[in-house]
DNA sequence: TGTCAACTTTACATCGTGTCAAGCGGTTCG
DNA sequence: CGAACCGCTTGACACGATGTAAAGTTGACA
């Protein structure tokens, strides 16, 4: 509870956070305690694994950049596509945020269950807003014929996923305007014609 | 050269192959030497470490599916938009054969350099067909008129990835055929209207 | 009989994670 | 003042997986 201890968890969040997202891969817990000016044993003090601290980060990154808040903007929309557009601007504004946090997330599912478990559940919480975009489209009568809600939550889901993000930005050179016009245009195409 | 040798060689691929696809996280080289017979050291006389192997896994499932000669076949296709569907068609066949080695590579990408160029190079085989599918479509004059040859290549690539089959088939419990069905109209959406 | 190849057994180095225990320098409280 | 406590350090170690090294076994073939 005393303000220092906060000040190095704090401080330890920040520190990972700017770590992971420089790029760098394989950001060892040695890495992040001299990054901070700690020992490697002080970190396991605070959180008590590799799997925590990198969740803990993923909240700490989330509160920082209100992502719930903005999230929540694109249920004022009217229109269905409005809702569409403005859930899609806002998720992918959110991806480069996240970006290094969810590599090193995700490169852990393999070997750790609560990793997995931690990056399902953000995932979820996204699906539940392609869910409600989705839903927003077919009360306005626009969802292809074809298409049963959950199987056009899927397909959205699929197209705003991380990992297309890092296929056209990062190994294809996509400036974030051209990934995010794309995008918005791939997915009304998909789900509305 | 001689043929115990192959054989020995040629049944540590087919298991390995066979593990990884069994749905089997963290195949171990102890695994693989169990599941084969011989000692783990045995396991190195023949592969030198566990990235060369997987990549040996790889192409040995090429040559036994006959991946080049499948995807060949899109090429004696007619229109440019007969070609995309036969290229996707073919492509989408073989995921699944692959999925589980795929997995693996991908999994040592962060810390295996060779590993990495692997998965890389393969993906870059599959982009030159996309490439081509796509070229196949701008001589037809179909391609949409804001996307250049490169953009849409790239588009296509990001559709078709082996990611996106994942969520789709394992995450979400697609069938094969509904997602093949709907990466196909998704495909021909984003390129040609 | 001797050699060679494929394989075994045993042992060890390395790297990163995570655990354990003892100690140390402040602050705070009785 | 002194005891307790907190945040941290130092150093050592276990574990699991990969990879290396070396000596020994087995069987085929000449």
């Amino acid at each position: 509870m005393s303000s220092t201890q906060t000040d190095t968890k704090t401080r330890i969040l920040d520190t990972t956070w700017k770590l992971l997202e420089s790029g760098n891969k394989n950001v060892r817990m040695s890495d992040i305690a001299k990054a901070v000016g700690i020992s490697r044993q002080a970190l396991y003090l605070h959180y008590p694994n590799r799997a925590d601290l990198l969740i803990a980060t993923t909240r700490h990154i989330d509160s920082v950049k209100d992502i719930d808040g903005r999230l929540a903007e694109s249920r004022a929309a009217k229109s269905g596509k409005d809702r569409l557009s403005a859930f899609i601007r806002a998720w992918v504004g959110y991806i480069p945020e996240i970006h290094g946090t969810s590599v090193a997330l995700r490169a852990m599912q393999a070997t750790d269950a609560e990793a997995a478990a931690a990056w399902n559940d953000r995932m979820q919480a996204m699906r539940h807003g392609c869910a409600a975009a989705v839903k927003a489209i077919k009360d306005d009568g626009l969802l292809l014929p074809h298409l049963t809600e959950d199987t056009a939550t899927d397909l959205l889901w699929m197209i705003l996923s991380v990992e297309n993000w890092e296929r056209l930005v990062r190994d294809c050179g996509w400036s974030q305007a051209d990934y995010e016009a794309t995008i918005q245009t791939l997915a009304h195409k998909a789900l509305s014609g």
